[in-house]
DNA sequence: CCCTAACGCAAGTGTTTGCTTGCATGTAAG
DNA sequence: CTTACATGCAAGCAAACACTTGCGTTAGGG
């Protein structure tokens, strides 16, 4: 679980997560020209599959093998409560403008 | 905001959240013996206190100063929503297990 | 079989990060 | 006023990180 919260440290990370969110199911190839065109990230295919490995690592992406592709999905199960910890409602408002 | 990310991908930053989630109003010398008592992080002051700067800018923790005590208060605000980003329900469901 | 496409792996590099050490500041106590 | 306490500031360092480059592997098409 200490690997979701390093996963969402980096920005592109979680540019990635926002197409996958977006679109799910694409492949590395897409989502490097989606990155590039739309949020005008300057990095490399491997930088980018180098950080799918830390997403996938972290359960924040599933993969499925097409033939010479690989799809990618978006699993939210990681995100759920992770701030929860925090937010324990025995000490205030959750969502208190403080 | 990408600061709360960041803030929240150390562990021990985390600790000095949990602690202040369970006591709020904590010192910088209180919480260094907790952190060391409880959860045995072998971190000096200094360490302490540069965690509690990066939480300070990040917005997850508020100060007041009482004397020669630096009192360390907890900031829900900006966990709130964090990742309802990536969970957005049109796409599915919000907890589920997949 | 040969070639291209989509991707992984591994080594090298520059920056960031977390930590330590040493000293400075301001506040309370004797 | 002098001493001790609680903390801040700044420089230095080692590990982690994000990225690049070059090569290897597997799948599909001619």
């Amino acid at each position: 679980m200490a690997d979701v919260y390093k996963a969402l440290a980096d920005e592109t990370r979680r540019l990635i997560l926002d197409e996958l969110a977006a679109r799910d199911g694409q492949t590395l190839f897409e989502l490097c020209s989606l990155l590039i065109s739309r949020h005008g990230v300057g990095s490399s295919r491997q930088a980018i599959s180098q950080h799918l490995a830390v997403l996938e690592a972290a359960g924040l992406v599933t993969v499925r093998w097409q033939g010479r592709s690989k799809l990618h999905y978006l699993r939210r199960a990681p995100l759920v409560g992770l701030t929860q910890r925090w937010l324990d409602p025995e000490r205030g408002p959750t969502c208190g403008s403080t």
